[in-house]
DNA sequence: ACCCAGGCATTGG
DNA sequence: CCAATGCATGGG
C-alpha cells in the first residue's frame, strides 16, 4: 500500500463541512462517502484501480485549502493526477458561486438561504451512471427508504478495499450490476420495474467505448432528450442528472414533490402549487437554477430552529 | 392498519 | 391526449 498527499485550492467561497456534508446528507456515512471527524473520505475506481481519497481542510472558507491523502496499491504520478482530478470534481471545488450570490442580492429569502449556507458548493457524483442509477433508486421514495437500499446496493456490489482494517466502497461497476440478475437486484429492496430500469443502464453504459459517458459531450436539451429514451428515465432523472453528474448550473427537476414543497413554502406561504407555477416562478434564476434549487433543499432540510 | 414518500411506465377512457 | 394505477418498503 503506498500513500501520497496533494492539496487542492478550490474556488472561494468554499465551505468544506457543507460541501462534503452534503455527499454524506450530513451523517457520518452515507453508501461510499463518509465525513468523519472532519474527515472526507471516498474510495475511488480509477479504471479498476482502487485508491482511497482521504481529504481535509487546512484552509478556511474564504481562502481554501484541502489536503488530500491518496492510498492504494498502483500510485505512479498518472494515478495521483487523474484522483486530484476526481476528488476537485466530487466536491465541486471549481465552481464559482459569486455569480448566483450576486443574482439573488435582491431576494431577501435566497439572501438569507446564501448566508446560511455560504459557501456550499454543489458536490457530483463520479459517473453518469452514479447518478442514474442513485436517481432511479430514488424515485418516489422516501430519503430514508432511499438510504436502505442504496446502502445495500453499494456494500453487495461494490467493489471495495480494506485500508487499516476498514472497508471502504466504491460505487458498484456497470459491468457487476449488468451481469446481474435481475432477482438478485430484487433481493436488495428495489422493485421489480426499478431492477429492471438499472440492469438497462448498466448495459447502456457498456454499450459503446465511452458508453452513457459522451452525454458530457452534449448540451442540456440534447442530454435530456438522450437519456429519456432509456427506460426508467423520465425528465425528473435527467435534470438530476444534469445537476449530480454533469455539473450543469440551470438545471431545474421539474415534477419534484420536495421542489415543489420547497418553492411553496418559501415564496407562496405554503399554498400548494403545481409544476407550472415552479417553472413560471424560478425563471427568475436562470441561467442558475441547479444552485437555487439546491440551496432552497438545503434549507428546508436544515430548518433554522 | 393505514398513507405517504425528492417518479415512471402502462393502461383505460 | 389526460387521469388513474401499481410499484417496494420504512416511518408517521
Amino acid at each position: 500500500m503506498y500513500q501520497r498527499t496533494v492539496t487542492l485550492e478550490p474556488v472561494a467561497p468554499f465551505s468544506f463541512d457543507l460541501t462534503a456534508g452534503y455527499h454524506t446528507y450530513y451523517q457520518a456515512r452515507y453508501g461510499s462517502d463518509s465525513l468523519e471527524e472532519g474527515v472526507y473520505r471516498r474510495l475511488l475506481d480509477l479504471d479498476g484501480n482502487l485508491v482511497l481519497a482521504s481529504v481535509s481542510s487546512v484552509g478556511n472558507v474564504e481562502e481554501p485549502r484541502l489536503e488530500v491523502r491518496l492510498q492504494g496499491q498502483g500510485l505512479d504520478d498518472e494515478s495521483v493526477a487523474k484522483a486530484t482530478t476526481l476528488v476537485s470534481w466530487l466536491l465541486g471545488a471549481e465552481q464559482e458561486l459569486r455569480p448566483f450570490y450576486d443574482m439573488v442580492s435582491g431576494d431577501e429569502t435566497m439572501s438569507e438561504t446564501t448566508r446560511r449556507f455560504h459557501g456550499l458548493h454543489l458536490p457530483h457524483t463520479a459517473s453518469v451512471f452514479e447518478a442514474l442509477v442513485l436517481a432511479i433508486l430514488g424515485q418516489q421514495i422516501s430519503t430514508h427508504v432511499a438510504r436502505v437500499v442504496r446502502t445495500l446496493l453499494i456494500e453487495t456490489c461494490g467493489p471495495h478495499l480494506d485500508v487499516d482494517g476498514v472497508l471502504y466502497y466504491a460505487f458498484p461497476r456497470p459491468e457487476t450490476l449488468a451481469a446481474m440478475p435481475v432477482e438478485e437486484l430484487r433481493g436488495m429492496k428495489l422493485s421489480w420495474r426499478k431492477a429492471e430500469y438499472i440492469r438497462g443502464i448498466a448495459l447502456a453504459s457498456l454499450e459503446e467505448l465511452d458508453g452513457l459517458e459522451s452525454l458530457r459531450g452534449l448540451d442540456d436539451q440534447e442530454v435530456v432528450s438522450e437519456v429519456t429514451r432509456l427506460r426508467g428515465v423520465g425528465n425528473w432523472t435527467a435534470q438530476w442528472l444534469l445537476v449530480r453528474a454533469l455539473g450543469r448550473p440551470d438545471a431545474l427537476p421539474l415534477g419534484d414533490l420536495a421542489l415543489r414543497r420547497t418553492v411553496s413554502a418559501l415564496y407562496f406561504q405554503g399554498e400548494p402549487i403545481d409544476d407550472a407555477q415552479v417553472e413560471e416562478f424560478c425563471a427568475r434564476w436562470s441561467p442558475w437554477r441547479t444552485y437555487a434549487t439546491v440551496y432552497m433543499f438545503a434549507a428546508m432540510r436544515n430548518p433554522m430552529g
